[in-house]
DNA sequence: CTCAGTGTTCAGTG
DNA sequence: TCACTGAACACTGA
């Protein structure tokens, strides 16, 4: 699920449930890939007693802003979530296949003196949870370009990084020292929109089209956003609904054929009768 | 059984 | 050094 929009949705409910709250347990699953360098008990010791003052997020890194250093920094990678319970609202041990897989899958658990439960959940475990002493100052977020949500580039400037480039166009969205947030669908679904061939070198874009571009890389962001990333609320014109249909007879709404290439190593879906 | 997948990093190349 | 490409990572579901 994981692009800007599904984690600024994860902020957004997770400043509403825990904003001001001080966390009063934290358990971190033993798994070197999502903790690295931090070891799970360091992570509980430095969580555990501190207050939640602000929930931020940039591009598809979350962390929480406590009331003394080291902060948790996040990232869901391809299958990490955040579930947000009350005291009593999740029960992950209750029998069912599915409520099983997800038990397994809960890597960071804590728990909030207001009885709330966050648990971070990512079975394929690309994950990552890190502390840092000030997250927007270090790598990886300080290493992150625009954030077409919340810090969204001039046009000039947005020009000047695309023109820059003469990899593919849909690889240099997705360059998060770019654009900070942007990841596959959102790539697709913006070059899609803006009639765009996604193979184009990003330095043969015209003016006029880099307006367009820009234009709707906003518009797709703002939309996602407005409706909580829940997808089945995207608009039905959106390329989303149909490019993960069987390959060989995916179709937009209206009937052009979507085709699939791999760019820079990720399945791109587009319409070939509509991006030039 | 095989393959693709909403992401990032790192080694290799030019 | 830089820009770019492709493989690796780990696991699940089609």
């Amino acid at each position: 699920m994981p692009e800007l929009p599904e984690v600024e949705a994860a902020r957004r409910a997770i400043e509403r449930a825990v904003n001001g709250c001080v966390i009063t347990a934290a358990r971190a699953a033993p798994d070197r890939l999502v903790f690295d360098e931090s070891a799970p008990s360091a992570l509980a010791r430095a969580l555990v007693g501190r207050r939640v003052l602000d929930v931020r997020r940039r591009g598809k890194y979350l962390w929480w802003c406590l009331d003394r250093a080291p902060h948790p920094v996040f990232h869901l990678g391809m299958s990490g979530g955040f579930h947000v319970g009350g005291a009593d609202a999740v029960h992950l041990r209750s029998s069912g296949a599915r409520d099983s897989r997800t038990a397994r899958s809960v890597r960071f658990t804590a728990r909030f003196d207001n009885g709330t439960v966050l648990r971070f959940t990512d079975p394929r475990r690309f994950g990552r949870i890190r502390l840092r002493e000030a997250p927007m100052e270090e790598p990886p977020i300080s290493t992150l370009g625009w954030d077409p949500l919340s810090d969204p580039p001039a046009l000039p400037a947005f020009r000047r990084a695309l023109s820059a480039r003469s990899a593919p166009v849909k690889s240099v969205l997705l360059d998060q020292s770019v654009a900070a947030g942007v990841g596959n669908w959102i790539a697709d679904e913006a070059l899609y929109h803006a009639g765009m061939d996604p193979r184009r070198a990003a330095d043969t874009l015209t003016a006029p089209e880099l307006a367009t571009l820009h234009r709707v890389l906003r518009r797709i962001v703002h939309r996602a956003v407005a409706v909580d990333a829940d997808s089945t609320r995207f608009p039905r014109s959106w390329l989303f609904h149909h490019r993960w249909g069987r390959r060989s007879d995916a179709r937009t709404s209206d009937g052009a054929a979507i085709e699939h290439v791999i760019i820079g190593g990720r399945t791109t879906a587009w319409v070939p009768s509509r991006q030039r």
